[in-house]
RNA sequence: GGGCAUGUAGUUCAGUGGUAGAAUGCUACGUUGACAUCGUAGAGGUCGCAAGUUCAAUUCUUGCCGUGCCCA
């Protein structure tokens, strides 16, 4: 006897093995369609979240899908390199043993950054296992492999020639705490309480003052301009006159810049081009000065008054704010909200800083990913994400690519003595086009930086597949077929791939990219450590199994929607694993299985064909759904059918036939069953992947459709004949419910059997109680169905517009169930009062579709047919 | 400020130009040989508000109100 319960325990992990050992994952090159998807590479630092999760869930149901049913399938899986994320980790356990990366130096830190990954690296690739996700492992790649690394050499190398990648000063997002630029990406503008210094700033040559308003005084010391606008009738007999910047007593211009807004603070602005992006532009526009205030680590640096050298730029805007107090030219503080940049990895705040950076001519790329767009040869889904995708790219800034760190693919620019800069793919090439140029030999220097880890990350849907080797997977795979991502990483990502993708291979990544949403709590706000709110999956798969998780979040992944997740709806679906595993100790006790002689279109008991029928829908819609890529509703009716129409009736049905000694039906039932048992482990199987090639194993299926379940195509020859079968047994259900329900009404038992009459019934509906008479009676508690009308006093029923007479043995108070009848009554003479006049309408007949105007014709005739009915019952119940 | 979503049952969310759905929660009853991680039945909605288009609007349009996110 099997387990009450199922135990997901030790199953997922043997079936998990099972697949590995036969390797299941591994593209089968006999196929005529490809389906491939390039996994979004999780940060090799990290460990699962239900972010993965999610994402994981998803791309594993597609592969599952398409695997099943004929495509040669790849999902290939792999990690990045993640530069800031694992150097801080790195450093951080080296110096808990009191080693610091400098005095190791840069190789041999290196070094202990390969030992920890060896050693930590593959935590999430494990975890990805855990959540059955099927991925060639065969294939996995990280972004600092050997041939990725010389992938992304090469087109450094390449985009260099063709002026796409350039060295430049410019502004970037710096990083103080981590010291190296950082992408605008990881900058993260978070709204805090500010004050807002109201300073005074001496006109030359004048007693008057102008007043400027900042939020940061210590830029002051690197102010080469104040600002006004043009329009500014209060300021324009200032412009071009010179002011007196304070403490550094710089004698400064006066600008006129339509950037300043009149009504913003005092309506003048302080310029300070080197530390602030807009300042910057003004700058340029008016040919300023820059003066950089700060060192690296965001201390100030010698060109500020000697009491502020080496100081800390917050300590120093205090000493600055108190020297301008004594001086008489603060001339307020206002509290106020304002936007701040902090750097999302150090979580420190990030300053502007002039800088030497290589970058890459975004701009430039974009135009071919936004035209592959445009064509559709690229789709997003939802599709409205098309529009934010055309909105960043259409905006796009230089990309700056390079970073001060030491854990990355170091930048292939080497430099001779008189800075003259050589790119090639090695040191080698390099010292022979400095040969070539010098002509002689020349010592060179390699450039210090490293890549941005997004620029390796750019070329991962082809660098994976072996680019740039022609390879056979290149060829096959690429594009690939959809991408699975979070929206969050729309920018960071897909628009770096669709660049670098299109200009590489002059084709896009991938056909379709599906953006879903982020996972929540319950109450809808994101997870994090801070709040305490984290839902581990781990922990979830522990207790309800990677399953229940699966089709928790599959279910869940309506499009545009966030993930709202509690603990009980993957409990709930817990329970719908549960449910099926009792559905099928039920077909085992039964012994449900295949026999040869087993042919769908011989099928003759109704109830067989209507839930084959029933199937034959279901299948249709959930491809539909997928294909669609609307996975909760394809979750949704799989979860339908098995509950409500296999376990709630279906099996209900099959107990009298079980029960009775009919060979012929018992046989037919018994390979009916088992056919549909197995049709909704093929159906589920992408949702919930352990539970279902466990039960294909049990039950040996395998034996009869000759294939691992992980292979089995989702195919069902459709029986349009079994419609009569469909349509006869749905009305059986009406009835028995309509039974159910009144004896409630009655305050009768629901165990107790009564006798009925169908003497009313037309011919056909007689049929369907004769049909399937077993059935019926069991289901509807019924001992006697008579052809005649007892004396006896009955209750009388409408279904589906027939109406039959229910016998009860005791005296019954109908009081209660005359209140129901009247307003019924009442109800359906509102509706036909509302048809009635509707048909009157003589626009509404001009207008409306005929069948609309047909069809309220035929609910007119209904209503009024069951009106009569039901008055009639009512009569009776008065006698 | 600009953009994108979103508002439907107590809750979480589907859905539709013509009769409003699911899951879960709730209530009552029930162990009948698959399953109490269960079964049966039931209650529960002015589809955010207002105007417009239409024969007909929860659905389309506009405005307003509320909520969330992204960009500046």
């Amino acid at each position: 006897m099997q387990n009450p319960n199922y135990n997901h325990l030790n199953i997922e992990k043997q079936i998990y093995d099972y697949w590995e050992k036969n390797k299941f994952f591994k593209p089968d090159k006999n196929k005529k369609k490809y389906f491939s998807i390039v996994i979004p590479p999780p940060n090799v630092t990290g460990s699962l979240h239900m972010g993965h999760a999610l994402n994981n869930s998803l791309q594993d149901l597609l592969v599952r899908y398409y695997r099943m049913n004929g495509y040669e399938t790849l999902w290939q899986p792999g990690t990045d390199h993640a530069g800031i994320a694992t150097q801080a980790i790195v450093e951080k356990k080296l110096s808990e043993i009191g080693i610091s990366k400098n005095k190791i130096g840069r190789d041999n830190f290196v070094k202990e950054v390969w030992k920890w990954k060896e050693e930590s690296g593959d935590q999430i690739l494990n975890q990805l296992k855990k959540l059955g996700c099927s991925c060639d492992w065969s294939r996995n790649r990280f972004t600092m492999d050997k041939d990725l690394s010389e992938a992304v050499i090469k087109t450094f190398v390449q985009l260099y020639k063709k002026k796409i990648i350039y060295k430049d000063t410019k502004l970037v997002n710096w990083d103080t705490k981590l010291e190296t630029a950082i992408s605008d990406l990881e900058v993260e503008q978070k709204e805090v309480q500010s004050n807002l210094y109201y300073i005074k700033y001496k006109i030359d040559g004048e007693d008057n003052f102008l007043t400027i308003a900042t939020t940061r005084p210590e830029t002051m010391l690197g102010d080469t301009a104040v600002a006004v606008n043009p329009q500014d009738k209060r300021y324009k007999n200032y412009i071009g006159r010179k002011i007196i910047v304070p403490i550094v007593e710089r004698k400064v211009k006066i600008i006129a810049d339509k950037y300043v807004s009149i009504d913003q603070g005092s309506g003048a602005l302080k310029v300070t081009p080197a530390h602030d992006f807009n300042d910057f532009e003004i700058g340029k526009r008016h040919k300023l000065e820059t003066i950089n205030i700060f060192e690296k680590n965001g201390k100030l640096n010698h060109v500020v008054p000697k009491e502020l050298i080496r100081l800390d730029r917050f300590v120093a805007r205090n000493i600055i704010i108190k020297i301008l107090k004594e001086k008489n030219l603060l001339e307020k503080v206002e509290n106020i909200k304002n936007a701040v940049p902090f750097g999302d990895r150090s979580n420190s705040i990030i300053e502007p800083l002039l800088t030497e950076q290589w970058f890459v001519d975004a701009k430039y790329l974009a135009k071919k990913a936004i035209q592959v767009v445009k064509k559709k040869k690229t789709i997003f889904f939802p599709n409205n994400w098309t529009k934010t995708y055309f909105q960043w790219m259409n905006n796009i800034q230089p990309w700056c690519i390079s970073r001060q760190l030491w854990w990355g693919h170091r930048i292939p620019a080497w430099y001779s003595k008189d800075k003259k800069i050589f790119v090639a793919e090695n040191k080698h090439e390099a010292n022979k086009i400095a040969k070539k140029y010098y002509k002689k030999n020349v010592e060179l220097k390699r450039d210090e930086d490293v890549l941005d880890t997004w620029f390796s990350s750019a070329l991962w849907p082809f660098a994976t597949l072996g680019w740039p080797k022609k390879t056979y997977e290149l060829k096959r795979f690429y594009p690939t077929s959809v991408l699975v991502t979070g929206f969050d990483i729309i920018f960071f990502w897909v628009a770096r791939m669709m660049m670098m993708g299109n200009h590489l291979i002059k084709k896009e990544p991938f056909s379709k990219v599906y953006v879903h949403a982020l996972v929540r709590d319950e109450k809808g706000q994101k997870m994090s450590k801070s709040k305490g709110n984290v839902i581990d999956p781990l922990d979830v798969i522990n207790k309800y199994g990677a399953d229940a998780l699966r089709f928790t979040l599959i279910s869940m992944a309506a499009p545009g929607r966030d993930v709202k997740l509690s603990e009980d709806r993957v409990k709930g679906y817990r329970n719908f694993l549960n449910k099926i595993w009792n559905a099928n100790k039920f077909s085992k006790i039964n012994n449900c299985k295949f026999s040869k002689k087993f042919n769908i279109k011989k099928t003759n008991l109704d109830v067989n064909k209507w839930i084959y029928f029933e199937l034959v829908k279901i299948n249709f819609e959930a491809k539909k759904h997928i294909s669609n890529f609307r996975f909760d509703e394809a979750a949704n009716v799989i979860y339908q059918f098995v509950w409500h129409s296999y376990c709630d009736w279906y099996i209900e049905f099959l107990k009298p036939i079980f029960d009775s000694k009919n060979k012929k039906d018992l046989e037919e039932s018994r390979n009916m069953s088992a056919f549909i048992q197995s049709n909704i482990l093929i159906l589920l199987h992408p949702f919930i992947p352990f539970f279902t090639e466990k039960v294909w194993q049990d039950f040996k299926f395998i034996n009869y459709y000759k294939t691992a379940l992980m292979f089995k195509n989702w195919d069902v020859k459709s029986q349009s004949s079994f419609n009569k079968s469909y349509n006869k047994i749905d009305w059986l259900i009406d009835l028995v419910r309509n039974i159910r329900t009144i004896k409630v009404d009655l305050n009768i038992s629901p165990g107790a059997f009564i006798n009925i009459s169908i003497s009313e019934l037309n011919s056909d509906k007689k049929n369907v109680i004769n049909d399937n008479l077993d059935v019926f009676k069991r289901l509807g508690r019924v001992s006697e169905v008579s052809h005649s009308e007892s004396n006896q006093n009955g209750v009388k029923i409408i279904v589906g517009g027939e109406t039959v007479t229910l016998y009860f043995d005791q005296n019954l108070d109908l009081n209660q169930q005359k209140q129901k009848i009247y307003i019924k009554v009442k109800d359906l003479d509102q509706k036909i009062n509302g048809i009635k006049a509707k048909l009157k309408n003589k626009s509404f007949l001009k207008n409306a579709p005929k069948q609309i105007i047909e069809n309220e014709k035929k609910v007119l005739i209904n209503c009024k047919i069951e009106l009569k009915k039901l008055n009639s019952i009512l009569n009776s119940i008065k006698n």
